[in-house]
DNA sequence: GATGAATGAGGCTTCATTCAT
DNA sequence: AATGAATGAAGCCTCATTCAT
């Protein structure tokens, strides 16, 4: 995966892939059928903890409120996208999707579409408790989540001209959304 | 470009660029010292238009509301990206940033900072005129535009499945940004 | 010994030959030094069924015209060839031949020679009695066995463009070498 | 076309040919789509000269013998197998006809059918002109040049054990169909 | 003795780059 | 200046062979 990362689909070697992994080049042919086959499977694979994440971190529980499941949803994901890799995956599938069908297939179905159900049903609480006002949003839970993606690029991309506290920026853009938040 | 765009660098082959350019291969290599350049020199090209439009479109004609300025902007801006390949460069530019820092630190010279620049500035002025309440809004103009972006993404990865109106999404959200939009 | 028939030496692979041994990959390596000595012994073994239907087939018991020795020899010979794998593995030796020249060596000094030998024989016993007339005939025995060989390499080539009755045409060899057949 | 003949298909490197042709190993690719094409172009192109011969050497000129065109037509082919490749080829065809369906075919009508419809028309004017007693010969064209195909496969494998006089074969073979020819 | 996962050398094929025309 | 045939390095993939279990 760190090697398709660095370098993308195409300009990764399989030869470095397998001494990375330390094994030999033909090992991969084992467990792989060729290149793209790794790479799908890959990938999925690294899905599959961004789903479970989803699964439990949008369900709030009792007490809480709606903006309090949200930030910490978002807390959490931005937390992971700048310590681990997770953030360069969601990069390397806009990057390679158009070439990969079924990669990108795979994580609407299992990300995208999951994730934004869960956001909008966050949304139609929120609106109901009377946490936020504008109706709207809940057409759109692409909205917000909008900056954290734009973190996530931003991060792979421009982090070393100018650092971008992502936490900071979802934390405005939640007010927006829910209102200034009265200082506890 | 369009080659670039619809392969990626690495899987992009020059003798397909040539045919699409109707020269044969060697020309390329006198006008580009190799295929590294060809793609910085393409890319730099592509983002002219996207330069110029940002300084034409980002100073607001006397009169005109903040909203306005900014919902024009945008909306001249997805409609590039639905109807023309505008969008997949940012896309493309996106994923082979990581691989070529100079693409990378072009585009955010010539476009994000000036962009963000603008927008920030518009945004300071919405704050003045009183159009926007929000003012911590002025430190993060990535939020602005973040839902712009994500339609660009959106488009090329998961139109098939699930289209996305743009224009729709990005009204919504300038409503949460100057409040709902009184019926003219 | 399907496979190598069905595929060469070169394209065969030892995990086929395995699979269809119903033994693992490396149980062949505990009878066989490499893929060479296995294919040298295959063709050893299959050569043997071959060698004892010369040494039966050959000697004609006391009554028989050495005309019907040879009719015999030759319905039997060309039945094997229709309905066993036989005939193609006299096509695999003229295939490897050059390749293998111990393989070619043990097939001319098993078969091709006591063959050859077993038909002179047959031809001069046919000539003391009177059955051949053609004298020279002894001297170029392979005469006698060459349409079956055809016959042989026919089936495996074309028989799906034009059927040869091999029975019928070695029949008609034989009356060119015996004389019209008198009705019996 | 040596190094096919010498190895066979399969265990043929790219490399040797190309070395062998004086080029380097992608200008191979400019002219033929993979290995497998450049087998059945050349098998092709060496097929030509022997299906030039057969048109030139089977149409009897007026005064001669049906005996005398055969016998210099076969006298002609085993000159050229013993002194050329073009025997080895034949050879090869055998070899990799089965796993080369279309070489085959090629095969099949391009030398095959045209040659056996020759020697069928041969054995015609034979029988008419009472040259040849042997009626239902005309059946079985393959028996008259059955002889030669086997000192084809004779000169491959087994010629360093048994050296074989193919011209005096084939007289004595044909002396079998055409009678003892009366000494000039 | 048997297994079959692992190895890595070797072959086919692609494609960026060169250069004689 | 333009061409495009030729090059050969490099990468994917196969498969004979080994060896720990």
């Amino acid at each position: 995966m760190e090697e398709f990362i660095a370098r993308g689909f195409a300009a990764t070697r399989l030869d470095d892939v397998a001494k990375r992994a330390g094994v030999a080049k033909g090992t991969i042919y084992l467990h792989f059928k060729d290149k793209e086959a790794l790479f799908e499977e890959l990938i999925r694979l690294a899905i599959v903890p961004l789903v479970n994440r989803l699964g439990a971190g949008l369900s709030p529980p009792g007490g809480t409120s709606v903006r309090d499941v949200i930030e910490g949803f978002a807390r959490s994901f931005i937390h992971e996208v700048t310590t681990t890799r997770r953030g360069d995956i969601v990069r390397l599938i806009v990057a390679e999707g158009p070439r990969f069908p079924e990669v990108a297939d795979f994580y609407y179905r299992e990300v995208v579409s999951k994730g934004l159900a869960g956001i909008r049903a966050a949304i139609q609480l929120g609106i109901a408790r009377g946490e936020i006002q504008h109706q709207e949003l809940a057409q759109f839970p692409q909205i917000l989540i909008a900056p954290a993606m734009i973190a996530v690029i931003w991060q792979s991309l421009f982090a070393r001209h100018a650092p971008l506290d992502a936490n900071e920026m979802f934390r405005v853009h939640l007010d927006l959304i829910f209102g200034e938040r009265r200082t506890t």
